[in-house]
DNA sequence: GAAACCAGTTTTTTT
DNA sequence: AACTGGTTTC
């Protein structure tokens, strides 16, 4: 593969700053990493950081530079190749131990666990506000205002993402000046919203803004406050009156900024106390260390800086890669039509407003000292536009994005672009939009006649050429579920709420009902057929006699079996229940109970808490070979098929109408403000008039759904198809101006052994994610993956049976375990039984691998699985303690990934 | 014909 | 809460 002009220009280029506009399918990932291997000509990888977005992208990044580069593949993967979080965490371990003692917190940074699960976070977060509200009652009224702790969480988080950061007595460098907002910048965008319409021959209509301010009418404003024809003066009047763009913008924050301060603060000191950082956190905290320690400076800092998909990165992430880098030599890739990552904290300015962005911080982080190695960034542009992907049909229709209107009365104007230019090489052919009474039934039924008379360059279509994504989760499971139904073999991809599936609802209820727990037995009841009144008599009259026998009998049965795994397995056997989400909730469940060490109790209260949180899961369901990918956008980021169905285009779905309500919400504009007020008076909370008019003028909302259509379109190479609801298209789909195809039909049930494994496979290009293992591999895994828990049953018996010199390796992974059990020294053990009492508990668990020296222990376990690295630490601290106490001689543990 | 008003509907994405 | 899509008022 040769680099056209501009990506060889980027290439070339190792000297200076480079902003590389890289639209979708513009090669990207190859031009990145060939200019990493032109750098290697003259600069050792430790010092060359590149950043990226997932952990996957850099293993992936690292995997081709391998392949490109002479060094050796261990001196890569050691190469500070990573995401921002990962090496952020590392820059802790090695720097950050004196860092809260900057911000006037009294712990230190030792052995900090990162939380990446949101459930344990609000646990912890609701322990210590529940504590915070009844030391400090002088914040009463913010208690009235906030019902919902989360909110209050994900305002700090958002806070952290922007650097504003929290000290003992006030706030790090300017982070004040950004909760108070920016008055200019408001000041333009009230004006300009506030200009009256064009109308019919020449008249003016009401501006934008005084149309949005209607609503403040049915709002309940306190006495004192301006009623809307004060605001909005009366009928046939234009605008809003100009004085309230300033009395809105104008109101007393000290007392709620010190709230906020307080609670921020005292949260971090929590959290470090406990031990523990959320990704937010942890972020700013590497800031600050960058920030404050000279030293730490000098030693984490790199001639070359590479960040990768740069459009969903933050502010502190910007800050920190400018106390990173040694020289203006800090090249950042992206594209900002494909930012979709705001709710992650994403700030799209970043791309959007680089270089001035760079500058403003470079002059905020060298006031008093110079921090940063360079006084200003002077920035050169560079666009890849040519793309390889798609026909030059679906790249004009996906352009089309930036013009689709959210609602009625948005008016957009379309913001510059570099339009792409198709290179590829296929034919031209379908882009259309659909529109059917049933939206799925018709996609189905159109997916079966691709299958049947569509070709690309004479090959016929596969299923697993076919992705449909759509804007929510829900659509895609209720897809999937009729794709069933008629036999399309189609496979949904992402996460899903595990534990809000019938087959995890039915796990809780036994386990419930073993505890002798009357809400277990409800449940079961009903499942059994008997309706809710009369499941409730039979408890209530606490008639256990009434239960069926044979319910009864499985619940004695229960109690005999050993082991929550097999208990788990019988349960959903029950049901008939065999599944890859029946599997990997016994993966989930057992994996948790075991490594955290858990009571039953706790075990139920996990799930519940799983429920409640609507916590997702990724399950696995693609071990399907030939079939049709149904993703969310945000999961199709990324990757490519050469047919897309955009679907579910509807009211309210896409564009999301989300209420992205908050009692005090922040925004780079107008700062920190609380939506609502409390009167001590009549202990009545008021809407907030000022916030009502502020929130008003910031944040257009739908320029992100505009950039998820976008990336929607811009993920097929051949044939996009648009699909709505009649009746219910959304507002997007009306103003898409594209091909209507309009027939309704249901699809032909069909025979799922009657799948076409005869055609021939189209050729498709590497995916850009999810390239975890080599092909090599992956049929050894395919084979191993029948379903994930059997799996690593599988691994374990192998590592047993190859410890007693029984077996010898015959796949990839096996290979790699003998390896591993090679390279150790020392009397052998597998699966080591232990008893060990602590407190009042007694532990007892099962090690994989003990390995056993004259003056000390190493525990070795083995993982499938990095989703639960925290509790597995915490099961290795146990291991540790048990052995230690056991053997008395020095204990090491690891985590061997397998 | 624009502005005002009213009643009814729907509510997401995940490193 | 913020929208849609209708009717009523000015």
């Amino acid at each position: 593969m040769n680099p056209n002009r501009e990506q060889k220009k980027l290439i070339e280029n190792t000297e200076g700053s480079f902003l590389v506009d890289a639209g979708a399918g513009t090669g990207k990932t190859f031009t990145v990493t060939e200019r990493y291997v032109e750098i290697l000509e003259k600069a050792e990888p430790k010092d060359i950081f590149l950043a990226t977005f997932t952990r996957n992208a850099a293993e992936e990044m690292s995997e081709r530079i391998a392949e490109k580069s002479s060094y050796k593949t261990s001196k890569i993967y050691n190469a500070p190749i990573s995401t921002f979080h990962g090496y952020c965490q590392g820059l802790l371990e090695r720097h950050g131990f004196d860092t809260p003692k900057k911000l006037g917190i009294k712990a230190e940074i030792e052995n900090i666990e990162t939380l990446e699960s949101q459930i344990r976070e609000r646990q912890y977060f609701d322990s210590f506000y529940e504590n915070f509200r009844s030391e400090r009652p002088e914040y009463f009224e913010y208690y009235h205002l906030i019902q919902d702790s989360s909110d209050l969480l994900s305002l700090l988080k958002s806070l952290a993402s922007r650097g504003v950061i929290p000290e003992k007595d006030g706030w790090f460098l300017k982070s004040e000046e950004y909760l108070d907002g920016d008055f200019d910048t408001y000041r333009e965008i009230f004006r300009e919203l506030n200009k009256p319409q064009e109308g019919r021959n020449g008249n003016k209509n009401q501006s934008i803004l005084r149309q949005r301010i209607y609503t403040i009418k049915y709002k309940e404003l306190p006495e004192d406050a301006p009623s809307y024809s004060d605001i909005a003066g009366d009928r046939g009047c234009k605008q809003v009156r100009k004085d309230f763009m300033k009395k809105a913008f104008k109101q007393d924050r000290e007392k709620l900024k010190e709230f906020i301060r307080d609670i921020y603060f005292e949260y971090l000191e929590y959290s470090l106390e406990n031990s523990y950082l959320n990704f937010g956190f942890m972020m700013a905290l590497a800031f600050v260390t960058l920030y404050s320690n000279e030293e730490a400076r000098n030693h984490e800092s790199f001639n070359y800086l590479m960040i990768d998909e740069f459009q969903d990165t933050n502010e502190i992430q910007l800050k920190i890669s400018l106390l990173l880098a040694d020289r203006p030599n800090i090249c950042v890739v992206g594209d900002w039509k494909q930012s979709i990552y705001s709710f992650q904290y994403a700030d799209v300015d970043n791309i959007r407003n680089f270089e001035g962005r760079m500058n403003e911080n470079i002059a905020e982080l060298n006031t008093g000292g110079q921090r940063v190695s360079f006084d200003s960034l002077e920035v050169e542009k560079i666009g890849l536009k040519k793309n390889y992907r798609s026909t030059q049909k679906i790249l004009d229709a996906a352009e089309q994005s930036f013009e689709l209107r959210g609602n009625n009365y948005e008016r957009i104007e379309k913001p510059d672009l570099v339009s792409l230019e198709s290179e590829a090489s296929h034919e031209e052919v379908d882009v259309r939009k659909l529109m059917c009474e049933e939206e799925k039934e018709n996609i189905l039924r159109r997916i079966q006649e691709i299958i049947g008379n569509y070709s690309i360059e004479g090959e016929k279509i596969d299923y697993s050429d076919i992705a449909v994504i759509s804007r929510t989760r829900s659509f895609g499971l209720g897809l999937q579920d009729l794709a069933d139904e008629y036999g399309v073999p189609a496979a949904y991809e992402g996460g899903i709420e595990l534990f809000n599936t019938s087959e995890a609802k039915i796990v809780l209820a036994w386990l419930r009902a073993l505890r002798e727990s009357r809400k277990g037995w409800a449940v079961i009841l009903e499942r059994s057929g008997y309706s809710l009144t009369q499941a409730e008599r039979i408890l209530d009259e606490e008639k256990e006699e009434e239960i069926p026998e044979n319910l009864l009998g499985f619940r004695e049965k229960l109690k005999d079996i050993e082991g929550l795994e097999s208990q788990l397995r019988s349960i959903l056997d029950r049901y008939g229940l065999e599944n890859p989400v029946a599997e990997k909730i016994i993966e989930v469940l057992t994996d948790v109970y075991r490594s955290s060490f858990m009571t039953r109790g706790e075990l139920i209260r996990f799930i519940e808490d799983n429920i409640e949180e609507s916590e997702i899961y990724e399950v696995d369901t693609s071990r399907q070979r030939d079939c049709v990918k149904i993703q969310t956008i945000h999961g199709a980021k990324g990757l490519e098929y050469p047919v897309v169905f955009v679907a579910d285009v509807n009211k309210g779905r896409f564009p999301s109408r989300n209420g992205n309500y908050r009692p005090v919400m922040f925004d780079d504009v107008i700062g920190l403000r609380q939506r609502k007020v409390f009167d001590p008076e009549s202990s009545y909370v008021f809407d907030n008039w000022r916030t009502e008019i502020l929130s008003r003028c910031v944040g257009s909302k739908y320029d992100e759904e505009r950039r998820l259509m976008y990336v929607a379109m811009t993920r097929a190479e051949k044939y996009l198809f648009v699909s709505a609801e009649k009746g219910r298209e959304s507002r997007f789909f009306e103003d898409l101006e594209l091909e209507e195809e309009n027939i309704s039909g249901e699809p032909e049930k069909q025979d799922k052994t009657g799948e076409r494994r005869d055609e021939l496979k189209v050729e498709r290009p590497e995916s850009t994610r999810k390239r975890l293992v080599s092909t090599a591999e992956r049929t050894d895994l395919d084979e191993a993956f029948t379903d994930n828990t059997d799996y690593g049953r599988k691994i374990h018996e192998f590592m047993k049976d190859y410890v007693k010199n029984q077996r010898r390796p015959e796949s990839q992974v096996e290979r790699k375990i003998s390896e591993k059990i090679d390279s150790l020294s020392g009397e052998i053990r597998a699966e080591v039984e232990f008893t060990y009492p602590k407190d009042e508990v007694v532990h007892t668990g099962r090690t994989d691998l003990v390995v056993e020296t004259e003056d000390k222990v190493r525990v070795i376990d083995l993982k499938t699985s990095e989703n639960f690295r925290e509790a597995h630490k915490k099961q290795l601290k146990i291991y540790r303690e048990a052995f230690e106490s056991i053997t008395g001689k020095k204990v090491e543990t690891e985590i061997f990934h397998v």
